[in-house]
DNA sequence: TTTACATTCTGCGGATTTCGCAGCTATGGG
DNA sequence: CCCATAGCTGCGAAATCCGCAGAATGTAAA
């Protein structure tokens, strides 16, 4: 249950006067934070002291600035499977509409261990959230007994995944 | 260039008599291998004596397996970053439909460097693909000119992102 | 400018981990 | 039965990680 992490997250009233932040209370990162990031994102193993080669620091700097952007929630070092080979045969986005307010419903799907990813999005939906399945009857069963009856969900439309042509987690190597 | 990563891999011939396979081709994993992966999921650093005493292997084992589970493709260690924190501030899904044969549009979309995600779906849209952009501009660009202009395309839709509340990497940890 | 303080970097030992390899065991053909 | 293969263990050498002390660097107040 550690490894879950959200994009915005909130401003810690204590680490707030850390560092140079943006507006958004996102720690800013310089070119060198940057490319420890994209090294690791290349090798998550990758020695500290061939990172450091890499950016031009020193192994313990190296070492320092990791930690620090793990502890910031900046980064995360995880491995990443592919669902179908984990067992989980059956996929789908799921889109939603509800009334008033979304966030109780956005809660709720996070709360669901079978809920990957959730995005409140503008546009014809109002929420997407991604499903992880063991089969078909596994998905009806959370999309219809745990999504389509929680309060304030007007209906939802789901697009079941046939075949997954890309995922990347390259952002900030480009 | 090199963590791209596809959920169904093509069947490569020369490894199709590899060890136990179920029938799409993929690897079977025993459940040493999943409690491996769950101890990487967890912190993709994790030594691998500690992996050892979690799941009962020794040491050299646990490195052996876990080699072979990155040369198969079936897990990578990355880091994975908040896009926001590193410069992405416009994300979106886009539904698209398109007419005839969709690999080729799906493969257009996958050599894009904006688009993160591409899945091929069943249901009002033929291809789901996620976007992640520096700013409004960038996401216009890549919408109108980059992807509404590949042949075959009828139509998108796009669902700009507002707040990402989950994005996990927990596959197999249930 | 000077002083004080906080941040970040470097260098360096000691502890830990990784790595490669040889040997052992079990399984499945031929 | 014998051979080949896959997978595990144990172990020593090499590499890496880790904590810490001290040196730079930057910032803010006096």
């Amino acid at each position: 249950m550690q490894s879950e992490f959200v994009a915005s997250r909130s401003a810690d009233p204590k680490d707030s006067r850390d560092s140079r932040e943006s507006r958004n209370g996102s720690p800013q990162l310089d070119a060198v934070s940057l490319g420890i990031i994209e090294q690791l994102q290349e090798d998550g193993r990758r020695p500290y002291a061939a990172i450091g080669k890499a950016v031009g620091l020193s192994e313990a700097a190296v070492r320092q600035r990791v930690q620090k952007l793990l502890d910031q929630g900046v980064m995360q070092i995880v491995a990443v499977t592919d669902p179908l080979t984990v067992g989980f045969r059956r996929q789908a986005m799921v889109g939603i509409n509800a009334d008033g307010d979304l966030e109780p419903v956005a809660d709720a799907l996070t709360a669901m261990q079978e809920v990957e990813y959730v995005v409140m999005t503008a546009g014809s939906f109002d929420i997407l959230a991604e499903i992880v399945c063991e089969d078909d009857d596994h998905l009806l069963d959370v999309i219809n007994k745990r999504i389509r009856v929680l309060p304030g969900v007007r209906s939802t439309e789901s697009f079941v995944y046939l075949k997954l042509k890309k995922q990347t987690y390259m952002w900030g190597t480009r």
